[in-house]
DNA sequence: CTGAAAGCGCTAACAT
DNA sequence: ATGTTAGCGCTTTCAG
């Protein structure tokens, strides 16, 4: 690999004219094309490693997600790629797979690597961010809340747990279940709020403790808690479904027992991307996580560039995409 | 942030020993002691940035994939990533769009920071590798093949598209479309070619060329060439979706014609993670992904540690999981 | 086993 | 506008 030193000698000119060229300072037109043949002669890359421990910063953001196999994160990372590749910014994306020394390895190495900013949706509620902020890096907080007081973009979760439970009583379904991510996690429990709120005024005979699952947000979480509503001795007529892939594992263990959508009602909060469902049978509350992704991006370049007002909190509105079926 | 001088000056030692401690080589052990403790009380992160220019080289391996929302690809990287981190090393994860230029500005930087190896399944038949394999760094192609005698990790892929066929046709079906990826992948083309191949050979009054379609290896290409396939004089009975996406497009088409599978036949090339289908209505030709990127990592590694035997490729075996369902 | 010192490639004063 | 030079923080000879 061939260095500003080898460019210089070829061109004639000192390293810090090469340098320049390659920053976009002041350079004299021949020198600059003297230097841009030599480069190109030379198959010439400027080491990012040295401009990076040089100038105590590289144009390189860290997006840590919980589950890199779910596309409600993937599609929020497209979103923050595409902000950030604009700003000429490139994204790093690091898989805690829901595990809070995973994404302690990874902020780490993001401090480690003078990454310039993070966005986070953190393992767990009370992730340590204390040695990332100390570092005065920015950091966006995204899908769930953190204890620290940043910037954060959230869904609106007692919202979608609200409406997806109306949706269902709307269609005329009785007992509706839920099954939520695991509690300790905010958005799982406002979600799992807003259904209890609704179901608990417009239908108080019911046990809604009786109804309610704690899973993982995954596809097997869905299903090993859609198994156990339905063995319930009196099993509920419909299901809201507090994440996407939960969503998925409920349909799945319904259709292999014969009550496939809307025979029992099914609500997801999130969208199912890769769904060959009839988009009549299923209540979607679709949660715009490429919008979140842009935001949370766009905030953090802001941070970035020096911005230092008050930490902000985004509220993005859901829109819910009602199964069109109307029952008893 | 405190540097090793500052942890030496702490400790009474040398930068060096500081080094030494951090890096495994031999030190007394109240030597190591009092830096450990020095370093704890100072909270000190080696800088990577530092270590990077001084070694030329860093624990850090590019995964470049063309389409993150792909589960194919996510599941993929979900085992590339076990792998590497298994042996201490990161990865980072770099979204080409299917673009070259997106692509080649990956490349660029996989250089520019030193990272010590590529994994890459490539936007395009014809990516550029020169630069990268010119600075000795390995490269490791999956899933598609490159003009480079580089190692590769590819699924069977004319199998796949002969089983999925053939399974189609023990089903009973009898004009069996085809809808692939851009023909110039070779990927698409040898699945397709492997349904051209039975199909011909089974069926050979069918005008084969009428019944193939070539789309992007997403859902709306799978939808748009569905649409038309239907809108045939002569539509088919049965359809080869030559990758997930493809196949989940060319679902919700039928179903939204009412034509739900088995109605039609279908069978991918490629699995279903999020699908909410009954298994015994699509055919399945599972590509082992989470494998692939397992194979891609640990021979990536072999080559990082200076294993120089000749370009290898491995192809995986895929398994088909048929439709139970016997037609006519 | 330990320390001193050079240097990885680049940028940013500081001169000129 | 351009060159000279001093580091950024770390690893690694080379001495001792």
């Amino acid at each position: 690999m061939s260095t500003i030193y080898d460019v210089a000698e070829l061109a004639g000119v000192s390293p810090a004219t090469v340098s320049r060229v390659f920053n976009g300072t002041s350079v004299s037109e021949e020198k600059v094309a003297a230097v841009r043949d030599a480069a190109a002669r030379l198959n010439f890359t400027p080491n990012r490693t040295a401009r990076t421990l040089r100038r105590q910063s590289s144009e390189v953001i860290a997006l840590v997600i919980p589950d890199i196999e779910n596309p409600y994160f993937t599609e929020m990372a497209r979103g923050v790629e595409d902000v950030a590749s604009e700003a000429g910014y490139s994204v790093v994306l690091c898989n805690s797979d829901a595990q809070v020394e995973k994404e302690a390895t990874y902020l780490r190495i993001a401090i480690a690597e003078h990454m310039s900013g993070i966005i986070i949706a953190t393992a767990d509620e009370h992730t340590d961010l204390d040695s990332v902020l100390a570092t005065g890096r920015p950091v966006v907080a995204v899908d769930r809340g953190t204890d620290y007081d940043i910037d954060e973009v959230v869904m609106a979760n007692r919202a979608a747990g609200t409406s997806a439970t109306k949706d269902l009583i709307d269609a005329g379904y009785r007992r509706i279940a839920y099954i939520g991510g695991p509690e300790h996690i905010d958005t799982a429990a406002e979600r799992a709020a807003g259904w209890r709120a609704v179901l608990g005024a417009s239908r108080p005979e019911l046990d809604l403790d009786e109804l309610a699952r704690f899973a993982t947000f995954r596809v097997d979480g869905g299903r090993a808690a859609m198994e156990e509503l339905l063995a319930l001795p009196d099993p509920p007529d419909a299901v809201v479904a507090g994440n996407n892939l939960i969503g998925v594992g409920a349909i799945q263990v319904l259709t292999e027992h014969g009550l496939t959508p809307p025979q029992v009602g099914v609500a997801v909060i999130g969208s199912l991307p890769f769904t060959t469902l009839s988009p009549t049978a299923v209540t979607v509350v679709r949660l715009p996580a490429r919008h979140m992704g842009v935001t949370a991006a766009r905030m953090l370049l802001e941070r970035i560039g020096g911005d230092a007002q008050p930490a902000r909190t985004v509220v993005l509105r859901n829109e819910i995409q009602s199964a069109s079926v109307i029952r008893g």
